[in-house]
DNA sequence: GTTGAAATAACGTAAAC
DNA sequence: GTTTACGTTATTTCAAC
């Protein structure tokens, strides 16, 4: 190796060792596991563990930590997912629908697409009824929106955030 | 009111006052925030804030807490949405399927659908041979999928786990 | 049935090594 | 990475509304 650099310099991507990955594998299954707790699965003492931890934080590595609910139990029965043409691909009409797709809750996903697909959306919803209003009143009411086409959802087989670090 | 019992214990649905709502927003924002802080936010006394979310988590409205990770900086970087249809529509041959997706970690999400599509993916890779190697090796492999039809994601407009409880 | 206050136990955190 | 020490927090108990 000629490169004075560590992979982690010259790539952007910083390098995890064994116990990093140990630890994100843990705190995305448990993200309020005390780190005491912590320290004893991945085999260290609190101190350095905590070290680790703040470390993957500040480099925005541990994104964030959530409450995960249940849907069903507050309420939300629908799940629906949308793909959406607009009219004329401007770098405005995508930036325009893209906003207001951040604005509503019920959109908890929004992904611009290669293919015949602009958008897809991940929409959660009480009911029919306010999905109804949601093409109405919210996807229909933005401009340039050409075409949607809903897929419901009956049955989650599998939901999951954590990434798997092989 | 004629009935003796409460709305919650007659629908199934837990009652949530505005206390727990607001207890929930904040929870699906920030799950580590401490108990004392989460107190002065909802205007309560640590002791009985404790309680209220003990008593979410024992009820299952609060089904886990997670560490979200940032996809890029764990090298992945791909995230592909698979519509998927199957040969014929047994029950075992569903099964057989979602049994499949739930063994594999690159597999975020899997839906049973209505319509054209039988099931919807979520795939996260850390790139295009790897998604090669996916469909060919994992999805192709799957006794009864007649079709796949991959949307690649460019733009990761909005993503959140937050639902808003109005 | 829910809250508030006080006491204890557990934990997070930083320092020195 | 370890050990020690300190301040903060979680958690329980019990009294009050």
């Amino acid at each position: 190796m000629s490169q004075s650099q560590p992979a982690s310099a010259r790539s952007g991507v910083v390098e995890l060792d064994a116990i990093d990955r140990h630890i994100l594998a843990i705190l995305q299954r448990d993200a309020r596991i005390p780190n005491t707790e912590l320290a004893d699965e991945v085999g260290l003492t609190p101190a350095p563990t905590l070290r680790r931890v703040r470390r993957l934080e500040e480099e925005g590595i541990i994104h964030r930590y959530v409450a995960l609910l249940d849907p069903k139990q507050v309420g939300r029965d629908l799940m629906v997912v949308v793909r959406v043409t607009l009219d004329k691909q401007t770098k405005q009409g995508f930036e325009t629908f893209a906003e207001h797709m951040r604005n509503r809750p019920e959109v908890l996903e929004c992904y611009l697409c290669l293919g015949d697909t602009d958008y897809l959306l991940k929409v959660c919803l009480p009911d029919l009824d306010a999905y109804q209003k949601f093409l109405v009143d919210v996807l229909a009411a933005i401009p340039g929106v050409r075409n949607t086409a809903s897929t419901i959802v009956v049955k989650q087989e599998k939901y999951t955030t954590s990434l798997s670090l092989e």
